[in-house]
DNA sequence: TATAAGACCTCACGTAACTGGAGGTTCAAG
DNA sequence: CTTGAACCTCCAGTTACGTGAGGTCTTATA
């Protein structure tokens, strides 16, 4: 019963499912070595080459590099300092998988956009992309800058209210490439500007906003700013659209007092 | 004011953020390739550089190879199939991302585990985490073998109840390795099975218990099953457990009837 | 204007965890 | 004895760069 089975590389490969291309390397890195037929060179594994090829799959699994296992593997007792390395671990894991979800919320904006849109401007939709992904460094920006506040409450919105935003997005580009040249006084540009401005409150409420502007800033922190944030725009259309928003905030200042 | 900026390689790099290296992979990939100093050799980046480094930093993010990148910049219009593409990389994300959550679960049973027993013989252990690795597979087999509804009742289970399942195979372990080599009908023997069997009842329900042992199996499908879900034990170790656990069936049906 | 520092150039090897192929040997069956 | 499958070793390629060697260009200062 307890005759020890023998398995060539073929046999052993079927049975656990690992091709035989990884086992010559595993036996190539030390990893597992099973014994050899002198002669011939043929690999022949047991039993026992099984738990240890077990060894092996599971921390590949658990996330660790194969020079790891195989200190993990010669160490005598591997609970040493495991839970060090497998708490570690865990936080390398995490960090991956804010980094997924954050590729899937982009992808998934960037699809509600085609769908709704049919085509977008493709600088619109990278600006977009480009957006989500410096999220984490934005939040860090402005929690650096006292804004903590603000940088919670955008972390908070949910995927629908980004959709609105990125809509609203694709409607101003849409509006600029259309109007730009038009003095900004123009009745339309001035209207565009205002359903941009109006969304962008509606997403953000109004002390946001304020708090944004009333911050102040120098140059190179507008520079970092922008090396995350890049406006689909051209400098041109920026500026123009620049001017047309302050126009804006003129008129309604105007009316206020 | 619509001077165009030059940049060095160095400057471009700072206000990137991308390294000088990998500009020059980009350059020669053909992803990005800037002017060139005829004399020098040295790369001149524009503005309009910026918007291209940008989209293709954008495209990299959603989780494209550099390879897929340079076909989607050559495409003219990108948005054209970019829809199916992107529902294609969500998926892949998506399965990326519970992968990470499978491991990331087994650690922290790993962890559980090893904060309240120390030590753990690491063949439990290993054995454990293959459980979890497998999870999948077992599940899709279930399937495969209409235990659908065991199937879903497993995958419910908290993380919890997994460690509370682990903590019983871990006594488990320690009971097979002290006992071992005794008659199966020792008072101890059957004790030990006893935990065990009622620990396993309350983690799956009867019903599900008995709905398993009903399923006919071929052997081939038993040595499938066994590649997936490894014991922690010898295989004599194994055939003694499988005696005292026949053995108390026997028992536990004579008091029955 | 000479020189030195620093920025830039190309070339080429190293990485992780394999996969694939070439070219040759061994095994098992008929 | 032959034939085909299975096995062997060695080498090359994959991704997205990092790193370093060895040489050229630019720019600031003496």
């Amino acid at each position: 019963m307890s005759r020890q089975n023998k398995y060539s590389i073929g046999e052993f490969s079927k049975k656990t499912g690992v091709s035989i291309r990884t086992l010559h390397y595993y036996d190539e890195l030390g990893l597992l070595q099973p014994e050899k037929n002198e002669e011939s060179g043929h690999r022949i594994y047991y039993e026992k080459d099984i738990f240890s090829l077990h060894k092996i799959v599971s921390l590949k699994f658990l996330g660790y590099s194969l020079d790891k296992i195989k200190d993990l593997l010669d160490e005598a007792s591997i609970s040493a300092d495991l839970n060090k390395t497998l708490a570690l671990h865990l936080e390398g894991l995490e960090k991956e998988k804010e980094h997924i979800e954050h590729s899937m919320s982009a992808i998934k904006r960037v699809m509600n956009l085609l769908e709704k849109e049919g085509e977008v401007d493709s600088a619109v939709l990278f600006s977009l992309i480009r957006n989500t992904q410096v999220e984490t460094d934005q939040k860090e920006w402005m929690e650096e800058h006292f804004l903590t506040g603000v940088a919670e409450e955008l972390s908070k919105k949910s995927d629908e209210d980004k959709f609105t935003l990125d809509e609203t997005l694709v409607q101003l580009s849409k509006d600029v490439k259309q109007l730009y040249g038009r003095p900004v006084e123009d009745m339309e540009v001035q209207a565009a500007v205002k359903r941009y401005i109006e969304a962008s409150f509606a997403f953000l409420g109004e002390e946001l906003i304020e708090k944004l502007a009333d911050t102040e800033m120098e140059e190179a922190e507008i520079q970092e700013l922008e090396k995350m944030a890049p406006s689909p725009f051209t400098e041109e259309e920026q500026q123009w659209l620049n001017r047309a928003m302050e126009y804006y905030a003129q008129q309604a200042e105007m009316e206020h007092s």
